[in-house]
DNA sequence: GTCGGATACATACCCCGAGTATGTTCCTGA
DNA sequence: TCAGGAACATACTCGGGGTATGTATCCGAC
């Protein structure tokens, strides 16, 4: 029941804006799986039909707010990768930026805890090919590339190392406010293990 | 409608094999979310009733079916684990283990694919901790025991290793079968690195 | 040997919530 | 100015998880 009942054209992003907020509210609070759509809805002061009508189903709209939180974080990460010339040092300041996102626990709630269990995981790992999944395989070749690491054929070495983002993420976003910086500081040293263990192989 | 209504008590475990049997092949094909109730029980000859009598719940029957499988898989990779003193061959040992056991479908998918989407990552979470987590979290404490790899405060080294393995178990889940062979062996490079590089700390 | 309670299911039902069908209002462009 | 579509609201369906209840079988005590 809107308030208003003379909505204007220019209104209608506002909607979209309030229905992906209370999406990303209540899918923080409470998980996808015990948010019903007229629990947004109402949040958001519309009805079911306005989240039918923009997003079309109930995954459509976490998609359509993975979509808006990836497109931010992710291009940052990547920009830091690709603002140094040394892909080596590259990689490190995408993980910094990435661990830095997942910090923020609407991000890393929604994309590595909700997200995959909401999608299914296959369905997931699609979203995640344009976005963290895409940057880690350029990732990863560029430091082949240049030489830095041995060649990895197949999907083994980018799946997993995305395995451990993911668990990162995961942990980052469960770790309560205050000891976000020191658990940020423990999550780098295993990525700087791998990338010397691969350097060394 | 079960065949002959004169059922004996020796009866009873056979109903629950069945009903674990049936969950084991539909979850795997179907997926858990696409696997109805009464699908599981026409397969096990029995009705839903049977099913909420033995487990409970749909979530509760998946952890029955998750404890057996774990129950065997893991045991056999902690006993790999524990049968060789050194525990960095320990390691690599388990590691074969735990990637052969990923390669049967059965144990892959419901573990590492559908578990995680059906219980909610943090009751799967909560599970592992009894199995494949805390085998783990052993192994990595007897390396640093032994002095093999530097001591590793807080949690983010065994999640993110966790990680690792779950994104190899899912990997080589949904590996078909001519291809599991070699992809299991590009799997353990990245562990192989990341215990040297942990080691070069 | 029988009888009361527990076990092992079957049957019938409830109810929540995702999805759909349809209506109504407003804006836009020809 | 008047179709036609966009942007919602309203009312409904329906599949499936969960529950309440019924019933037959088994087991142990007296």
């Amino acid at each position: 029941m809107p308030e208003v009942k003379s909505r204007r054209g220019e209104y209608t992003e506002a909607t979209r804006r309030a229905l992906l907020d209370a999406a990303a509210q209540l899918f923080t609070e409470r998980g996808f799986a015990r948010t019903s759509l007229d629990d947004v809805a109402a949040v958001a002061r519309v009805t079911k039909g306005a989240i039918y009508h923009h997003f079309g189903s109930k995954p459509g709209m976490l998609e359509a707010l993975f979509d808006e939180l990836e497109l931010s974080e992710n291009g940052a990460a990547r920009a830091a990768f690709v603002a140094e010339e040394d892909p080596a040092v590259g990689v490190l300041a995408a993980l910094d930026q990435f661990l830095l996102a997942c910090s923020e626990p609407v991000y890393g709630t929604i994309i590595f805890r909700e997200a995959p269990v909401a999608l299914g995981w296959d369905a997931w790992r699609r979203c995640e090919e344009k976005y963290s999944f895409a940057l880690l395989r350029d990732m990863l070749d560029a430091l082949a590339a240049a030489g830095r690491i041995p060649p990895h054929p197949g999907e083994a070495l980018p799946s997993i190392a995305f395995g451990m983002l993911g668990a990162a993420g995961q942990l980052l976003a469960r770790t309560p406010a205050p000891d976000r910086e020191r658990v940020r500081e423990q999550c780098r040293m295993p990525f700087v293990a791998l990338l010397g263990g691969l350097a060394a192989l």
